[in-house]
DNA sequence: CCGCTCATGTAACTGGTTACATGATTTA
DNA sequence: TAAATCATGTAACCAGTTACATGAGCGG
């Protein structure tokens, strides 16, 4: 079976790199850690995707007995390995090549559905909104922003807010001389 | 059935409201027409949409017949109109408060898969790779962007890229440095 | 009349969701 | 020892995907 690896399934492949044989736990938890909600983390989803992924040989497990429990760790495949590098490209691919979604902007895009009071009231619940996005990087950078590749996702974070930041005073703008 | 609709039932009762009564398909080139594509608007997944928005009574159609062909006119109820506010906010709804997912930034968390010269590469790409988004965006703004809160959606676009583009060199720097 | 786009759908699949189950281990 | 959390899963569901089908209308 030759399909492509799905965005969740290349992630998880890097992670088990990143953190060398380690179980579907530890996965989840590392997805649960990251400040992205882009993916739940939720049992259901890491459980069978391991599973395939060490059925289509990107993964590999070895059982491992601490106790009376046993633990399967997972590592990456040297085939595995290349899907890592293959998805993380150059080439970058096609579906990495996007305005990033923010619901936000979406809902702002709805603004005229509000009256004028609302909207400024929309406009500050939002900024305030950012501050609880501010505090979830901060605790993700404090946790693992040792190392510099790391450092730059939160870096990126910290760009993003301030920018985010800066548009929503340009909306507020916007809705204050509007009618 | 009082489920909160979903973001992209949330997203298609905003359209609908925006465009007047209009059909399934006239919200699919809304979808395609926009730079977003965290959605595909494939006729599979709007018309079974629209259908389940008038059985939960968000919205109302009327047939009209236009020659030998029955269009299927969708508009927005009183209902409808409701949940599109309290989709909106404020409050700002929990899911909507998070940091915006970045298929770059995931994938130049494992930058160090790659060996140094791929790292510098892989920038390269990146930066080039958002001018296509950048051309996506001005596109969207040349059919829409003369009304101020379409352009103030236009300028979001703007700005991200602005910062995705700042970070990118960033990533370079840290890249070229690092043995 | 041919081919393209308009327009409306259906069918099969699939990846992820929520919710539940279960037992081991740790901590109060 | 009771409660919490660690750890590994399964089951049912569901929204969105790709792919296909069908026919109208229109421009060349």
């Amino acid at each position: 079976v030759k399909r492509p690896a799905s965005e969740l399934e290349s992630f998880v492949i890097g992670l088990v790199w990143q953190s060398g044989p380690c179980s579907a736990y530890d996965v989840r938890r590392a997805l649960t850690a990251s400040p992205s909600t882009q993916w739940s983390a939720s049992a259901g989803a890491i459980y069978p995707l391991v599973r395939r992924l060490e059925k289509r040989g990107l993964l590999q497990s070895r059982t491992k007995t601490r106790g009376k429990r046993a633990r399967r760790l997972y590592s990456v495949t040297p085939a595995g390995r290349r899907a890592l590098r293959h998805w993380i490209g150059p080439p970058i691919a096609e579906e990495a090549i996007t305005v990033t979604y923010d619901p936000l902007r979406s809902r702002a895009r709805f603004l005229k559905a509000l009256s004028k009071s609302e909207r400024i009231r929309w406009v500050e619940a939002s900024l305030t909104a950012l501050e609880a996005v501010e505090s979830r990087v901060q605790r993700w950078h404090e946790m693992y922003g040792q190392e510099p590749y790391a450092a730059l996702l939160t870096r990126n974070g910290e760009l993003e807010l301030q920018v985010r930041r800066t548009w929503l005073r340009e909306v507020r703008r916007t809705v204050e001389r509007a009618p």
